[in-house]
DNA sequence: CCGTCCCATGTGAGCGCTAACATCGAACCG
DNA sequence: CGGTTCGATGTTAGCGCTCACATGGGACGG
């Protein structure tokens, strides 16, 4: 910087002023200090302003470290978000989802200094696991956990999709739904599970005990096979698309017709959903507008406000298999 | 840190060391600085030590803004690589792919003392526009760019895979295989199109003109209504899953049998494409492998070796849309 | 015409850490 | 038993930047 100051002529605080858009400098000045950071290939060096300025204008984010439509889907709107905040992001991915991998994840960012946390935890254990932090700055967790306290959450409102997805098989004539659940330690499985059972309660339809899967297309095969030895119901209400996929293989293999002999609901709206045989009807979860309202509640904090929860409405696809 | 320093009754360095695993620390002083970290929730400033040590322990990767299946799959493998190497991961996403996205990008992870950078870069133009950045740190392109000047290279063999796509069509007795093309900024597109033309050309067989096409099913699907329309080939090599998955939608519809009528090959191997409507024959690329040898080789460029070129082999996996 | 204000710029200090060197005492060796 | 070595610790300086304050000169008002 002093390089600069020197080539231009002036004094490594007015270089500094010209780097931060201070409006006191002239702009014949201005313009001469740029032209010398050009000549030079001048890169400020962020770590001695975050030392000073006590803030690096980046954002951690932890999430789940694997390929999944959901999280992978939900770190790039994030991003996004972050960026469009003036936001870098720092990004930890996690293997496994207890305390041993996220809180060493979280002490990280907080040590490089992050001005904001945001933890992608769509597993009760991930949430657990950030009871035992105290962060001094704001942290945002994405998921739909109930107890948070001290940080702000943003989640797409699973139980209203799934009510949805279920009450949209009912009015179409099926007396029953059956629903292949989600691994019970995620969030959204759990939240799928409550809103279809919402929805069969509030019909009044009795409603079957659920199907536990995990959430590949595989475990829907399998459950799918299982159904067509044990008897189709009416219709099915998967917690993911993948699973869904399964059970359409599945019924397919077995010459039970989709949605003749049983209608199949999905969850998430993945981008070959609309292509499946026969098409998924599904519900499509907003992952921009998550990752929007995770950085705009995060940033709000920052200003000061109190950390808000916010909850986004997914929207029911109707497509061929459950129309 | 002065703070804990007293609270252990020892000089600031001696803390510095205790946190640098420097060996000449009595394991009983040790302990106690230990102690005091914890009494007091002491976190290091890595702003501070990256100002003096001239490194950060991250690595910046620029990739594609989208929430496509490679290079998202990329990203995770490359975060879990650099993790497994100590180092952590600074994200950009980029919703255009010339210099007025990358450049920035690029810059800002040199200002913020990245100790390398990790280029995702599936697109000519992506390459194109770092040629204009001068990095004073190595720089790995995950791209199969033939001409990148002193960074090094990562990259699937996609050529091969292609090759040994067309090549199964071919063994399984059909005579001819069109092939639905990716964009043609796309390298990967292009050396898919140039790996089925070599292997066509190698068998003999004459080359069809290739359909040109974006990377989602839907295009695939308007694809597979033109050719039914115009005749269906024996085989189609699709450029990646989608395409494919929307070929096998148009060609159901259409009542045209898969395998019988028309074998089709996709590239990717999603997670739903072996429960496609028929279980999709695809090329499998080893995300997590590549991460690992891009990582690999910038830690390696970091160490004063000289930045290499890396190719990881395709895996054909046959299913029944072409057995 | 002088005091006041403000704009443009400069000066000095310090953010929290590590590298280099300094110090001190104990162990070791001939 | 003195010199040497080395292990354990302390002291000092400075990484590159921004903040707070100082300075100086023109515009403006009374």
């Amino acid at each position: 910087m002093s390089d600069v100051a020197a080539l231009a002529g002036v004094s490594h605080q007015t270089v500094s002023r010209v780097l931060n858009d201070h409006p006191s400098v002239r702009p014949e000045t201005r313009s001469r200090v740029l032209e010398a950071i050009a000549t030079l290939g001048y890169r400020r060096n962020l770590a001695a302003r975050a030392l000073v300025t006590r803030r690096t204008g980046s954002i951690g984010v932890v999430t789940p470290g694997s390929a999944l439509f959901g999280p992978t889907s939900t770190l790039v709107a994030l991003e996004q978000a972050a960026r469009d905040s003036g936001r870098y992001v720092s990004v930890a991915t996690l293997r496994s989802f207890g305390p041993d991998e996220v809180v060493p994840a979280v002490e990280h960012f907080l040590a490089q200094g992050v001005d904001g946390i945001v933890v992608v935890a769509p597993r009760t254990d991930t949430v657990a696991a950030l009871g035992s932090v105290q962060a001094p700055v704001p942290v945002v967790v994405v998921s739909s956990a109930p107890d948070l306290v001290g940080a702000g959450a943003v989640a797409v409102d699973q139980e209203a999709g799934a009510r949805a997805a279920t009450e949209h098989l009912l009015a179409s004539g099926r007396r029953t739904v059956v629903h292949v659940a989600g691994p019970d330690e995620w969030f959204d499985a759990r939240d799928r599970l409550r809103g279809w059972r919402a929805a069969l309660d509030a019909a009044g339809v009795p409603v079957p005990p659920p199907l536990p899967a995990g959430w590949s297309a595989a475990d829907g095969d399998v459950i799918g096979r299982r159904l067509v030895e044990e008897g189709v119901p009416d219709a099915v209400f998967a917690a993911n698309d993948q699973l869904a996929l399964g059970l359409l293989h599945a019924f397919r293999r077995a010459g039970v017709r989709v949605p003749d002999d049983v209608a199949v609901v999905g969850f998430d709206d993945e981008p070959g959903s609309a292509f499946a045989a026969p098409p998924l009807t599904t519900v499509r979860q907003g992952f921009e507008e998550l990752g929007a309202h995770a950085v705009r509640v995060l940033v709000d904090a920052l200003g000061g406000a109190e950390p808000t929860r916010e909850l986004i409405a997914p929207e029911l696809v109707v497509r061929e298999s459950a129309p």
